[in-house]
DNA sequence: CTGAAAGCGCTAACAT
DNA sequence: ATGTTAGCGCTTTCAG
């Protein structure tokens, strides 16, 4: 121990007690000295804490079983976790399906992430009811008592509004999925708005889930009519490449006669054959700004929430009509 | 405390010291009573471990991001984890992109799960070289020190010819894809083992990644000419369906005129339009294998390696030319 | 086969 | 602003 005792050690590096300057410097070069860093094991033992989170991810149906956006999550959840001393398990979608009781698993959480939770999911009421800590990434509409981060998806309707109108196109529709995210309400909700105060005219359409064979469908019906709509806002890039791949089908020219919108700004929208103009959104923000709610939460403060990230539109070639300009 | 003393409570839980049966009943009544189980945390705060486990998922290009059965991983993983009380953090691609460094992460780490490890990862090495217990699910060619689980992916191409030979095909071809997992030289090699045991001739194309265009393309590539196989083997189910796809769009029967199989058996297969007949591969028992793996590991005993996990062919109408019989 | 006791590295009153 | 001290619940020698 370099000068003084293990008490302002603690102190100093948990910030719970001011510590004088001095202190702090000799405490920062003798442990840098020998390479000292706490414990978290013994941080969580002495706190009776178990310094794991729980983190739901949203298995809910196959359809989304391939959503790209997934595996920067779970990196992004991972590394945040670190950042405040947690590690994760994951949350089965069903526990029946593995040999464990919820009970025994929530035990051993010290709070639980729900990462765009489904607004019918039945087992999130039992996770709520549970009492323990919840952050959910992506809003719930049903549990207000739910504190929530999200990304501020009506900013993003709006930005691809202007962009589409700058770009003239005059007639775009909605299309997205018949599940239960407070995130397709809340695009719906903003379309509308936003149809309305440009004095346009609503075409919303939504797939039965998010599987390709729906969008496609749905995207022929829509595009293989005289009044077709001459621009998609797809709720997804998955769909937004379903509607490219049925326009270029029907020998719909993108963008010039169709401009096609998606959200996630994703691989799939950066690699399509006509490269799908996107809404970017913040994973790694997005988690981070939950996981600090989540480590707030933990030390029984109040989190400030909603908290809301801001998006981005990426203009790409499929709504760009005049790119020398 | 029922009947006796703490001591033996913990070598009857630990089972690291015989207990007596009558102890054991007492404690095991006591225990339930009360609902007592011994707390993870103490358990490695005491014996100076982490009880975490570190895990690398195969994020390795985007090419397999959105790789259908990684959530069945993700939860296979947490449930097999807490099985043995840990809890896991993800290992990110790349620790630059995140303001962490790699010894500070692997420090708080038990061991590592690689999962589908690429052999020709940068990262891998270090991890590997860090001296922390390891596992691999799917074989590590490059280094043989580490301990590995995989699918009897051998198995698997043989049920493939076994059933494609029975259905009256007879010049099948076989589409990997140009990544260096141990799996494509796996398939790769018992593809020309089948052929040659069986006096076929040898068609094999590898697509630049595992993009669908890629796919897609060689797909074209290999199914527009008179001299096309009539089955051809996937390496993974997108892939299948992809060729699926260029099959239809060429106006080839599928089953009658070509058969195609898929590896993974994942939704992709069961709900492409001709359900694809693919290989399942037992994701849990894989993991569960692994992670039993790392707990011997753990105890500094010795594991059996390589395990091998049984795999089987599920047949459906792609591959099936006289479903009446 | 069972007990007693030390101690893992930290936190949190309580005291100064 | 800093020090003292008592544990957190387990594992693990060492001793019966």
């Amino acid at each position: 121990m370099a000068g003084c005792s293990i008490t302002t050690v603690s102190h100093y590096f948990s910030g719970k007690r001011p510590v004088s300057p001095t202190m702090g410097q000799q405490i920062q070069r003798a442990a840098d000295l020998i390479g000292y860093r706490p414990d978290p094991i013994a941080q969580a033992f002495a706190t009776g804490r178990t310094a794991v989170l729980g983190v739901q991810f949203p298995f809910q149906g196959d359809s989304l079983v391939s959503n790209p956006y997934f595996p920067a999550m779970l990196e992004s959840v991972s590394v945040a976790a670190a950042g405040i001393n947690c590690s994760i398990l994951t949350i089965p979608r069903s526990f029946e399906s593995y040999d464990i009781d919820r009970k025994a698993l929530l035990e051993r959480l010290d709070g639980v992430l729900l990462i765009d939770p489904w607004e019918d999911d039945p087992q999130l009421e039992k996770i709520v009811d549970y009492g323990i800590p919840i952050v959910a990434v992506g809003r719930l509409l049903r549990r207000s008592d739910v504190p929530w981060v999200d990304n501020d998806n009506e900013s993003g309707i709006r930005q691809v509004f202007d962009h589409l109108i700058e770009q003239g196109y005059r007639r775009p529709a909605l299309m997205t999925a018949r599940v239960n995210y407070a995130y397709t309400y809340d695009i719906e909700a903003t379309y509308r708005r936003e149809i309305q105060r440009r004095g346009l005219q609503a075409r919303i359409i939504r797939t039965s889930d998010y599987s390709e064979r729906a969008s496609e469908d749905d995207a022929r019906r829509l595009l293989d009519t005289p009044d077709r709509p001459d621009a998609v806002i797809a709720s997804t890039d998955s769909q937004a490449v379903s509607v490219l791949r049925v326009a270029l089908e029907l020998g719909i020219r993108v963008p010039d006669e169709l401009a096609i919108i998606g959200e996630g700004d994703t691989v799939l929208a950066r690699t399509a054959i006509v490269p799908i103009s996107s809404v970017r959104i913040n994973i790694e923000g997005l988690v981070r700004s939950a996981v600090e709610m989540m480590s707030t939460l933990l030390n029984a403060l109040d989190a400030d929430y909603p908290r809301l990230l801001p998006v981005t539109l990426i203009e790409r070639a499929s709504s760009t009509r005049h790119s020398g300009d």
